[in-house]
DNA sequence: CAAATTAGTACAGTTTTAGTCCTATATTAA
DNA sequence: TTAATATAGGACTAAAACTGTACTAATTTG
């Protein structure tokens, strides 16, 4: 495991649409669905997830749609899978307490926070931009780490 | 999400628990489970999916018990979590072919391999001796990756 | 008003995960 | 040789999570 969700998947793909169409005007729900090859109903629910995130804004009605609420240069893959996947935290107990009866003598939960931490950099540093074409490892412009060799 | 199991959260404090013990002898699955205060059924799971995964060593019968098969600087994050979760990769579609009908045309899955290889980079280079103390981000020796700043 | 389209909620089916238990096998020691 | 101690391997159950779908309400346009 160690894997982002389906729906994040597909949340992915469904940015990466918008960002590409033209102007990023409104996409209603069905040109997405029929883009990304993703069925309507479960397009429908992932736009709505980003809606509340606020990756998204929405137009009701006739001529409606959906809408990047920034650029792709501002979008970031940690942006969208923490709102379809919630936080990233690599273990339960980073996020919950009294989850484990071990916990005061637990020096492996800061250990876990760090390593979760730099994983969310490399998220953090990868935009929607950056997604819709293939990245090279030297793209990833990371706040803590910075490529040396191949 | 975005969060190893917690079987592979166990198997890394159990794992840590050997390495502690002295001169990294055999231990029984009892007194892990004593010591880690996990359960013993969830223990002795765990330590034969550990064992089947070459990471340990076992001795039947009685006085027998586990220990680690090589020192804990030569265990890596990266080792445990794959034999407990299964093979790292941030999307389906890295592992298992035709699980979705874009395929051909997407983009995006070569770079979501990248990601994931950036990810296992990070883990394959955190030790089990690391993990007995708290970390600092300094301490991880990432192949591709160096700090660079706070 | 009618058509288009999002908003919100609820639900069912499937899969994954967690945890337990039982039986077989091997080793030690008395 | 026998009894006690441990691991080996597999089967099983219950709970949780994930996926995908459906239905109804609200909003906008023409």
């Amino acid at each position: 495991m160690l894997r982002i969700s389906k729906i994040a998947d597909y949340g992915t793909k469904i940015m990466l649409a918008m960002a590409e169409s033209p102007h990023y005007r409104l996409c209603a729900a069905t040109e997405l669905a029929e883009s990304t090859h993703i069925s309507l109903p479960t397009v429908s629910k992932i736009l709505k997830l980003l809606l509340k995130g606020d990756l998204l804004i929405s137009q009701r009605g006739s001529q409606g749609g959906y809408q990047l609420a920034r650029t792709p240069e501002e979008i970031t893959l940690a942006q969208i899978v923490s709102v379809l996947d919630g936080e990233i935290a690599m273990t339960e107990c980073e996020q919950q307490m009294g989850c484990c009866q071990i916990e005061d003598n637990c020096n492996v939960k800061g250990n876990w926070a760090i390593i979760s931490n730099i994983i969310v950099d490399v998220l953090r540093n990868i935009s929607l931009a950056q997604m819709s074409k293939p990245i090279q490892k030297d793209d990833i412009p990371l706040k803590f780490y910075q490529r040396v060799s191949a």
